[in-house]
DNA sequence: TATTGTTGTAACTATTGACATTACATCGAG
DNA sequence: CTCGATGTAATGTCAATAGTTACAACAATA
């Protein structure tokens, strides 16, 4: 049994960032390097295992291949077909948002039907969140990291 | 340092249901009892000290006053004031959403630029999100609690 | 004023989970 | 068959969570 109460904020979805690189180093190189899990880690600077892990979640949802013997990972749609919803729900297990407590009091009203009342609220803010996600593609953000490096030149 | 990664989904705002059910009881029970932590403690069925904990966040944001000697706490907004985005704010550090790895790789385009570029696009599903909180009340909650009390009965 | 029940916090512990790393079987090209 | 790469399991370390105990401060009231 776990209450979820702390000081600090425990935050979601630490995995799509290392996701999202992953994805945008695979774009933007793989035409010029052989994007191995020991490429991509020193992007990200995490170990490879831990850039083979999710590869392996995306190879999953169908958004890049890998190589199995010889090594490298390609996408497997445009980057205009990948959005961040995509990546999302790749790398996160789709469960609810916010985790409301499991055993409240069955003889308080409230308690009784907390779950239910506050859970169909927050899932409709997670579709929204959703929405969102589905509106950003692999290539917008392919542009953003451009943009961003020829402010750096 | 740390990546965040692993095999189950970490959600973020653990307290935030737990704080929404207090206030909920407060509003529906501070008139017939008197609502200590124990009270309150009873119906989310958590130790009372976090019920202190967590009351003392909503009061630190002005959501509600508690009797320090006699006991008992009671808002000071009415519930169709208090909206789930003030609740969010009290119970939630004011960081960042998402966690995006902390040292990338600065000699890789995609590295030094991830943060900048992903952070920013996140920011916006962010305040989509407070402004979704900011349109549900705690009156709407009390009157979703009652409507599932009469369809129990 | 002494009692009583409550709040506000500060410890402290147990436990979970995240992350890094090692190890190794498997794979595919040359 | 060799070599470099992937896939995955196992392990260790560490931080954070949640629960609990303890106790001082507090306010009503007997």
């Amino acid at each position: 049994m776990r209450f979820f109460y702390g000081d600090d904020t425990v935050q979601f979805s630490f995995r799509m960032p290392v996701a999202v690189q992953i994805l945008l180093c695979i774009a933007k190189f793989g035409g010029m390097f052989k994007t191995t899990s020991t490429f991509l880690a020193s992007s990200v600077n995490v170990h490879p295992v831990i850039i083979r892990k999710t590869l392996g979640q995306l190879r999953n949802a169908g958004l890049v291949e890998v190589a199995a013997g010889v090594g490298g990972a390609k996408l497997m749609k445009k980057p205009q077909d990948i959005t961040l919803q995509d990546i999302f729900q790749a790398v996160e297990d789709d469960e609810d948002l916010f985790h409301i407590q499991d055993n409240p009091n069955p003889r308080c009203p409230v308690g009784r039907n907390i779950k239910l009342v506050l859970g169909s609220r927050l899932s409709t803010v997670k579709e929204h969140m959703l929405a969102d996600f589905s509106q950003i593609t692999l290539e917008d953000l392919l542009a953003d990291v451009a943009k961003a490096e020829e402010k750096q030149q």
